[in-house]
DNA sequence: TATTAATTTGGTATCGGTATCATTTTCTCT
DNA sequence: AGAGAAAATGATACCGATACCAAATTAATA
């Protein structure tokens, strides 16, 4: 910054036009109220001045800012980023630029540990009258909310609409985007199954939260109504990312009778993670043990070996979740229920692609 | 959002206590001028309605919204996750929040084209009146610059502050935050040649792009002061993600006298898909080809092989950016020069960890 | 041409805070 | 108790836009 040049208002392009703040205001405006002469006029001035007018006095009489605040776990985890990078695209799209506040929450791939309490960021946003509030993923997503938390959420979506991505809550005064949750796992299972593994273990999330929890019971359902013996010494959590994958891995390969010769990952970085593990151990994937995964990360397709895997569609929700948003700012939007079934990738990780059945 | 209930404002909750606007304004402010009784008895109406004033009130006035715009290529991109997690982490702790501009410049790793102008947002966040910007990556980390786009950098930082990561260009009103491009490679290509490497490939980058640019020139500089023939049959450029990696990697394994024993790639990324290619033509890494890389991605201590590369210290490169640009605002600073050498992370994919050196 | 209607323009209150100055209340000290 | 200083509070202009209504200009019609 150097010199501090006046700064131009409207006031100083009216008086530089030589018309009052009015007419400037019309022409800014595209008001049909003023003459093809004054309007030709004064936007010579407001260009040759690059002018534009400020937001903020903008806001205080329209009352919205066109600024939308999205809350989201952390930005650093692939799923996160595909949801984000759609909901930016359509938020420019709409006019709104997006005030992200990332909250650190559940640890991230970074070792980044202090989370930032939502709450800050409630107050943060809702002094800056943005004009709609997107959750993803932090305090939402525990299997049970706490009452202060329900209690700030409804605070906010009490003054302007907030939506959730995830599983609703009631009573809540929040829009909601559903999703299936536990989708795709029954067919990852039967898939391992097909392929001759019946000792199948769980690998990686951590304990209540949703994902977690529901995977986890799709896992376990899916095993029992099949008639496949589920053993909970086969299930390891720890956290949504590679190291953890790694440790949690490491810690069935321990014993013999914990080893699995499948595992079915919370997702692809845990999948990752563990993959590694298998290899330090001096087993391969997945002649020894088959991997399987559940978020398609576009990493997943460059592993070696490439993770089979479940495309959750993250654009499409992403999309969703912000034209949900979009929809309850213009008030003309309910709360949707994704129930789209993941698709199955299947890669090598697996074992598919290997001309034989896995025998046991 | 359910029933509209009327927006508390300071006058509301000066009635509300029995005292004047400027009574309660001084208790949100923690005047000395407020007996201690008034300040008991208006804080508890604050607290009981849960009123907080309106930033974009106090914007009006002050001038500074506690908003800070921040320009970046490719949130995706683990190299800026890194520094934009540092980002946030300060800004949050100085009372900023930050307003995301996500370019989308030079393609993402989730294959989306269609770049959003800078010069879009740019026009957006001045209209926000942030208090600052902070550009990462984008047009601004081409060799060239085009004029247009200089002609709007220095219109903005004629207005705001504004930091730029990166190579300063000249004459320009911002603050640049100048960083050692090529550190490490010839420390990289040293480490390869002990190995007994001697055919070693460059891949992934993009041309015309800054570190594609620098790190090439430290490349061939560096084999060239080694004596070590540089052969320009075994540069492959394309860009910086897993399939750009791979692709790149794919047309040197073309012909035999292209296939390279080792190579250098741009990024953790790129070396991925490199990797995965080399895989799929039936060599190994390290013992065919050793593979090293330039920016540590977290992703790559989980990967099979482990790699070999660079640590940037990005979370470090994301501190000064930050700090410099408070630095700015509150006009306390100057450019910086960060010149630190990277530090060689020596994992698996190099091949250091076998016992014996490579012949050829 | 006078009268009315339509078009174009201007003046000013307003949004929700803070800053500045004026005023009132309380305290101190003779 | 009363004067003067100190402390506490209040009234109002202002930030930069828009909204609303009034006023002026131009066009249309009798």
């Amino acid at each position: 910054m150097s010199d501090e040049q006046k700064k131009i208002t409207i006031y100083e392009i009216a008086k530089l036009s030589g018309v009052s703040v009015s007419t400037v205001s019309r022409v800014l405006n595209n008001s049909p109220y003023v003459s093809a002469k004054t309007q030709a006029h004064v936007t010579d001035i407001i260009e040759k001045y690059h002018f534009s007018p400020s937001t903020v006095a903008r806001a205080m009489i329209s009352n919205h800012t066109q600024t939308l605040g999205v809350i989201i776990s952390d930005i650093t985890n692939p799923y996160f980023n595909e949801l984000y990078l759609e909901i930016q695209r359509y938020a420019v799209d709409f006019g709104y630029s997006i005030i992200l506040c990332n909250t650190f929450y559940g640890g991230s791939s970074h070792g980044v540990s202090d989370a930032i309490p939502e709450n800050t960021y409630f107050q943060m946003i809702l002094d800056k009258k943005v004009d709609g509030v997107l959750i993803l993923g932090g305090e939402i997503d525990r299997d049970t909310i706490s009452d202060s938390y329900r209690e700030a959420l409804n605070r906010m979506g009490n003054q302007i609409p907030v939506v959730v991505l995830g599983q609703s809550i009631p009573d809540c005064s929040c829009t909601f985007v559903d999703r299936n949750l536990s989708g795709g796992v029954s067919a990852l299972i039967q898939h391992l199954l097909a392929l001759g593994r019946r000792k199948i273990g769980f690998v990686g999330g951590e304990q209540g939260i949703r994902t977690t929890t529901a995977r986890l019971n799709a896992y376990m359902q899916t095993l029992k109504n099949l008639s496949v013996p589920c053993d909970p010494a086969l299930i390891s959590l720890s956290n949504y990312y590679a190291p953890d994958g790694y440790r949690a891995m490491a810690k069935l390969l321990e014993k013999p009778e914990t080893t699995p010769t499948a595992i079915l990952c919370i997702n692809d970085a845990v999948a990752q993670g563990a993959i590694r593990a298998i290899a330090d151990k001096g087993l391969r994937v997945p002649e020894d043990i088959s991997v399987v995964s559940c978020d398609q990360f576009p990493s997943g397709e460059y592993s070696c070996p490439r993770l089979t895997t479940l495309d959750q569609q993250n654009s499409y929700l992403g999309r969703m979740s912000i034209m949900t948003l979009i929809g309850a700012i213009n008030q003309d939007s309910e709360g949707i229920n994704i129930s789209h079934e993941p698709r199955l990738i299947i890669r090598e990780s697996c074992g598919a692609h290997l001309d034989y059945r896995f025998q046991e």
